[in-house]
DNA sequence: TGACCCCTGGCC
DNA sequence: GGCCAGGGGTCA
């Protein structure tokens, strides 16, 4: 589900949400999102949200006395709010706040994550210490990207989709921002031009902000819950017209997912896969 | 690098 | 009933 704009939008939301409120009870239900750690810890949460940071497509949620939660969203993972008391489907964990309304981690498949940790040291998790670059929050530039995805022999598409190398990109977005530079997803970055790296770095940020643009509102949608609202160029697309040249879109299973591209738009290129 | 796993829901 | 799903992690 998430990528980079999903869980921003989902950041805005929730800091909104929490704005100038109390936790005054928070509460889960033992479930695998929690990996192991304590629910007491989570339920001992109290008190106002003093920041919510976001660094690729974790939330770093610091609270005051040092309290903080590093939160995923996963496949499925969404944050909602409803009126305390109200029963809410595939809620894993939440915030009762004083404004008598709820914030909920609702999430189907339990893909996504919560982790109580102190604020503190959210920075130095070794998840987070972990990921690459941040298109948004750290600034992308033509020069950044080639060094953040560097010397592999992976497809460009996966590399990209490597969170240790560009932070926030996944399945969708890759796909997409790849389209908007004409790039070939399996094409080696190494035979990517100057002129290529900047189409592509403008690429990212084009494909992300057009993302962030179709996601107001006060919940997320996912592409698979929208049908035939899907915004996206190629993504989800296979067999229907290129929206540029009106070739079919093709898709094929790339790093274990399936990458859409325009073979028109993206050519393959001699020698440079 | 690929295969498989973790889960559940929704669509064909 | 089978297949697919935008996440990550682990294993060989």
């Amino acid at each position: 589900m998430p990528e980079l704009p999903e869980v921003e939008i989902a950041r805005r939301n929730v800091a909104r949400w929490m704005a100038g409120q109390r936790v005054l009870r928070a509460r889960a239900a033992p479930s695998r999102i929690f990996r192991g750690a304590e629910l007491a810890a989570f339920e001992s949460i109290s008190g106002a949200l003093r920041s919510l940071e976001r660094r690729g497509k974790y939330l770093l949620f610091r609270f005051e006395r040092d309290q903080g939660l590093l939160a995923h969203l996963g496949m499925t993972g969404k944050f909602v709010r409803r009126p305390t008391g109200e029963e809410v489907r595939f809620s894993r964990a939440h915030f009762e706040l004083s404004d008598r309304f709820s914030v909920h981690l609702a999430d189907s498949r339990m893909f996504g994550r919560i982790e109580p940790v102190r604020a503190s040291a959210l920075r130095d998790l070794t998840v987070v210490r972990a990921l690459g670059l941040d298109p948004l929050a750290d600034g992308l530039t033509p020069e950044r990207l080639a060094r953040a995805v560097g010397k592999t022999s992976l497809g460009i598409k996966v590399a990209l989709m490597d969170q240790a190398r560009v932070a926030g990109l996944g399945n969708i977005h890759a796909a997409e921002a790849l389209f908007r530079a004409g790039i070939h997803p399996a094409r080696k970055p190494a035979s990517l031009s100057p002129a290529e790296w900047r189409t592509l770095s403008r690429a990212i940020l084009d494909a992300l902000v057009f993302a962030l643009e179709n996601q107001q509102g006060e919940e997320i949608q996912y592409v698979e819950e929208v049908g035939a609202g899907n915004v996206f160029h190629v993504y989800g697309h296979g067999d229907e017209p290129c929206p540029a040249c009106s070739a079919p879109i093709q898709s094929f299973a790339q790093g274990g997912r399936t990458t859409y591209f325009c073979p028109r738009c993206q050519p393959a290129g001699k020698g440079k896969r």
